[in-house]
Parts: C-alpha cells; sequence; structure tokens
DNA sequence: CGGCACGTTGAAGTGACTCAATTCGCGTGG
DNA sequence: CCACGCGAATTGAGTCACTTCAACGTGCCG
C-alpha cells in the first residue's frame, strides 16, 4: 500500500469516507454527494496523543485517515484497558453523536492522521440523506459486533488464544481496507499495550506471542505483524470472521 | 414483585416501546404516532429458549415486555459465553437490521415475553419518522457502551469485583425502568450462568457472592437480587453510572 | 420417595501474576 | 565514534487467584 500523502485534504477524506461506507453500504449518488457536502478538518497527531478523554463532550466525530486509533478504559487503580483498534476508515467516536458524555477515551497508538466532523453538520447530512445515515449506524453495529468478540475473547479464552485473535481481527481488518502487504500489516503495539488490550500481564503476553512465534502462526516485528501460517493462527485463536460483517465478497 | 398481565396486547408493547425510548429521546407527537403504527406480534416463551441462533438470518427484531433475555456466543468447545442480559424495553437484537446474519445468539433465561417487530415494519417506521430511527440508533449506541464496560470487567477486573460489577449494573438498569421493589429486582440467573457471563468458574462465583453476602453488600435469593449496602457494593466492583446513559439524575 | 438441579465446600493443580534482573535496539550526547 | 540512557523485549523465580475435579447438602417437583 503506497504512503498516504504527508498532507491529506478534506476531499481526499471524504473519499475515504465514501469508500469506507460503501464498503459495507449501498449508498445513492444523492447520499454521495450529501457526503461529500461536509466540511473535515484534517490534522495529524503525535503517537500517545489523547484526543479525547473520559468525560469530555465532544461536538466532533472523528474519522482514521491513517495511523492507528484505540479507546481505552481507565480503571480506578489507575490501570488502562484497550477498548478496540481503529484504522483507515474507522470511526471510532460515532457514538459521541448521541451519547453526550465519553465514556471511554480516544488516543493514538502511532502518529495518525484524522479528519474530524462537526456533530451538527453530521446530523444534518442524516437528514438531508437519510440512507447515508442507515450507512453510518451500521457502522457503529459493526463496532458492537466486534466488541462482542472481545468480551468472549476476555471472558473465556486462554492467554495464547486472546492473543491469536488479536491477530487475526486486525489482519482481516487491515486486509479489508488494503493498509496491508501481502502477509504483514501494520501493528504499532508494544507488548505491554497488547496485555492492556486482551486482559493479560505483560510476561504472559511476551510468552504468548512467543510461542505463536515458535509454531510458525504468526509474529510482530519492527510495528508489523506478520502472518506466518494463517490457518494455524486461525485454529489457535478460534476465529471465525463472520462477526466482522465484512461480506468476504469484497468487490474488486 | 407484581405479575405483568398474562398476555399483554401489542397497543401494551407500543406503550413500553415509546416510553423506553422517550427516557433517553425526546419524541415528536409525530414520531409517537408512526411508532404506534407498527404491529408487534406479542408471545411468551419458557425459560431457557433460543429466540435466535447464531447464524441465523431473523426478518424480525425483539423487545422484551418482561422477563430476561440474554445474549451469548457459542465458543468452538463448546462453552457458552454470556455477553448482556436484557430487561423490558431492551432491543437486543435490533442489530440484526442491518447485521445481516447474527454473530451471536438469543435465548431467555426467565419465561419471558416479548414482541417481534418486522425488519420490513421497523424500516417503513425509520423512513418515515426519521427521528424515531435516531431514537432507535441511540438505543443500540448504549447497547455498545455496556458491551465496553464487559469487556473492561472481564478483561482487568478481579473475581469479586467483576461479580459485583455486575450486580450494580443490573440493579440500576432495573431501577431505570421501574422493575425493582426497594432494593431488589429480578435476577434469574444460576450460578454457573454467573460464571459463563464474567467469564469466572461456578465455585469462584460462589466465593465470590458468598463474600458479597458476608461483607452485606448484595445477596442473591429466590430469583431475586437483593442490595444490601449500594455503596460498598460500589466500591468492591469500581461502579461508575456514567457509562449506562440513563441521565436520570435520581439518586437517593 | 426418589430424582434432579443447583448451591456449597474441600483439595489439588496450574496458568497467570508480580517482582526482578538481564538483554537488546536505538537514539543522543559527549 | 563510542558511551550512555531509555524503552522495550526477554527471561526466571516465587506466589496467588482461579480452575478442575470431586463430593456432599438441600430444596423442589413428579
Amino acid at each position: 500500500m503506497a504512503k498516504k500523502n504527508a498532507h491529506p485534504t478534506s476531499a481526499q477524506a471524504l473519499d475515504l469516507l465514501v469508500e469506507t461506507l460503501a464498503r459495507h453500504s449501498t449508498l445513492s449518488v444523492a447520499d454521495e454527494r450529501a457526503m461529500r457536502r461536509l466540511h473535515p478538518r484534517v490534522r495529524e497527531v503525535e503517537k500517545g496523543t489523547d484526543i479525547l478523554r473520559q468525560g469530555d463532550r465532544p461536538h466532533i466525530a472523528v474519522m482514521v485517515i491513517s495511523g492507528m486509533l484505540a479507546r481505552y478504559h481507565t480503571i480506578p487503580n489507575g490501570n488502562r484497558q484497550y477498548l478496540s483498534l481503529h484504522i483507515a476508515g474507522d470511526l471510532p467516536d460515532l457514538q459521541s453523536l448521541f451519547l453526550g458524555m465519553m465514556d471511554h477515551s480516544l488516543c493514538s497508538m502511532d502518529e495518525a492522521q484524522i479528519a474530524s466532523f462537526r456533530h451538527t453538520e453530521i446530523l444534518a447530512l442524516v437528514k438531508r440523506a437519510p440512507s447515508a445515515g442507515l450507512a453510518l449506524w451500521r457502522h457503529t453495529l459493526i463496532d458492537g459486533a466486534i466488541f462482542r468478540q472481545a468480551i468472549t475473547s476476555n471472558g473465556g479464552r486462554s492467554a495464547v488464544a486472546r492473543v491469536a485473535h488479536l491477530f487475526c481481527e486486525q489482519f482481516t481488518r487491515a486486509r479489508a481496507v488494503g493498509s496491508m502487504s501481502g502477509w504483514s500489516c501494520p501493528f504499532p503495539l508494544s507488548q505491554t499495550q497488547i496485555g492492556q488490550l486482551v486482559g493479560l500481564s505483560l510476561p504472559t503476553v511476551h510468552r504468548a506471542t512467543q510461542l505463536l512465534r515458535k509454531q510458525k502462526c504468526a509474529e510482530v516485528r519492527g510495528g508489523e505483524l506478520r502472518i506466518l501460517n494463517w490457518r494455524r493462527l486461525g485454529r489457535q485463536a478460534g476465529f471465525d470472521p463472520l462477526y466482522l460483517h465484512a461480506d468476504l465478497g469484497e468487490r474488486s
């Protein structure tokens, strides 16, 4: 995948939005035209920046253009629990459109480029082009399906299976948006962060990744996840991509 | 706990739908009128009935009228992971409106009364009364917020905290819909099922509930959850009701 | 009365955690 | 150019929480 432009324009952000929604929903010409009337603000954020914090009442929604964002809870004891990872095309805080207060935070795991859409503009879009609104709704529903898998992962799977499942999900999602090359995709998390995502301690994460590497299933190196044996990895994870609702018949 | 009408009419189901959505969204008279033009089919299900199964492609969406439903994943090894509990007013499979295939199952934990709405009718409603559609959207977003908490619970909390958190959430939600009496609310789960919900083994669940009972925090008896000391229970759980977006500001 | 489901309890095993030390990769400053 | 420092990966040892297995109690319903 060629590198994105250093400074994506808002037009490119709109391209990405249309492309992403079209991946799972059918958009009429009118919908698309209405969407292109939005005025996103594009900007870059440093690695590890908090974009929104638990308790905020944002008036914008964010779309990832490149890089990786994540949502997380801050537990009373100060620990962090990551909830989800977000890559190009994702709208990680779209729920803020209707849930006034953020119940979690949003941060960058990477140097990332993001586009911000005003809530007021999105609401106007939804009114003007209802089926574009339905596409956004569907987007949040897929989000929910991913959350459900995370519950199952953290609740019922072994350490190795959790890590393996994370790898499967991340690679599948990256492939869906074309953000991969061959059997590799971006994966900028440290082992500590993986632990805070799947509910394991650092040493346990390390031993799990090490095992997967030894078994030639997958490995992380230099911010990249590389799949070595997709079938075996999937078996370790108990992975069934159904829940991603990616509609495997990926067009072109 | 007063028993509901033996045979709720579809009009009563519509009352409940309007009431539930009005709890978090403002509905115009037109919205309400449009909603009342729906034709739900009301029926009763036995305890432990599967209403929808992973892999189904339903053409209806369900609303709980009374009793309790739950969603669950079936793990490859055959085990069950419950994802969420649903009480009166909930629409536990509304996502099926846009995600064709069920990525999880829906079952009853109770003898329950449910109303079914045809997808086609809901879609027509959304088209005719867009802001009713937004209310439904918001409903699914609150659902997502609850999932996020479950991820954090299963990923980061101790055994006692998980059970305590479950109790806090369930009681808070029951109170919001008035389905409680004093400091008790319905809670028809066996300890085995609690375990499959919070990711713990049966004996661990037992010892956790026992501890909470000894500490006079809460207890389950005869299908009822009884809160003994709300503040202490909340401290055990690290419970912050913010995420339920109940916004009723009622605190006694 | 007898069976069954669920709650209760104990004992032993183990997977994951905490704590801690060492190594590696890499950028920075001397 | 090398020494240093820092963050991350790696590894080990000891502990603990939770699991598994197993037995027994208890209440309900046929």
